[in-house]
DNA sequence: CTGAATCCAAACTGATACTG
DNA sequence: CAGTATCAGTTTGGATTCAG
């Protein structure tokens, strides 16, 4: 019940400021967070959980949490029965949006190019 | 001595063509290493080794072997005594520098307006 | 509905010593 | 010089169960 701080980023380890952007986006379901966010705006937690195939609840929370705490996605509780949760980019997400249209590029030019054929 | 057979890049799990792109740069010292080598162009092992501070020789050549093995880097040998093998960016590989490029601008603008002041 | 808590297996990373 | 081999520690991800 100690110590568990995490340092998810640790800033003596970033020798550069493209290791800080990894370390924001690197997460495994971040990329694709980001990306529903960013393309239709405001979702409640169940509707990433059905949109993202094969994540689970606690990954969904953790990498959420993550991206809230590093300030790239604001989260909104309502306080009703049932409950209700949005989430939505900040301007800070939204600023990421140019580097994973690119990443988005590459990717398919780079599959279509090499992974599906080998 | 069976079945050791690492899938860093599982095509099942890749739902978006930005997750190949994050699959392929996304190892601890990946970025760096491309960094180098497409800012200067061809590098031996042991330069390599000395210019990124704190890798080990293990991860160098760990992360060396799957940048090649996703033909990002290519990996010449000489056969001499001693021995010489000297690395640089396939086209792959160059074709990601403008990604590099604006995650090192976006990082070193979050990093100043928030990390280092939180 | 939106999570939190627990347990566990696999993957990743590092320190160290050794080699052609 | 450019790696390998081995072992150990850390982190991550997933399944499951429980709760306000």
């Amino acid at each position: 019940m100690a110590n568990e701080v995490k340092k998810r980023i640790n800033l003596k380890e970033i020798n550069c400021h493209k290791e800080l952007t990894l370390a924001v986006i690197g997460g495994k379901w971040k990329l694709i967070i980001l990306w529903h966010l960013g393309l239709e705006g405001v979702k409640r937690f169940g509707e990433l959980n059905r949109m993202i195939p094969h994540i689970t609840e606690k990954m969904l929370t953790n990498q959420l949490r993550e991206l809230e705490e590093d300030r790239l996605v604001q989260r909104v509780v309502y306080p009703e029965v049932p409950p209700r949760v949005e989430y939505s980019l900040t301007p800070y997400g939204e600023s990421l949006m140019p580097i994973l249209k690119l990443m988005y590029d590459w990717g398919r030019d780079y599959g279509e190019q090499f992974v599906w054929t080998k």
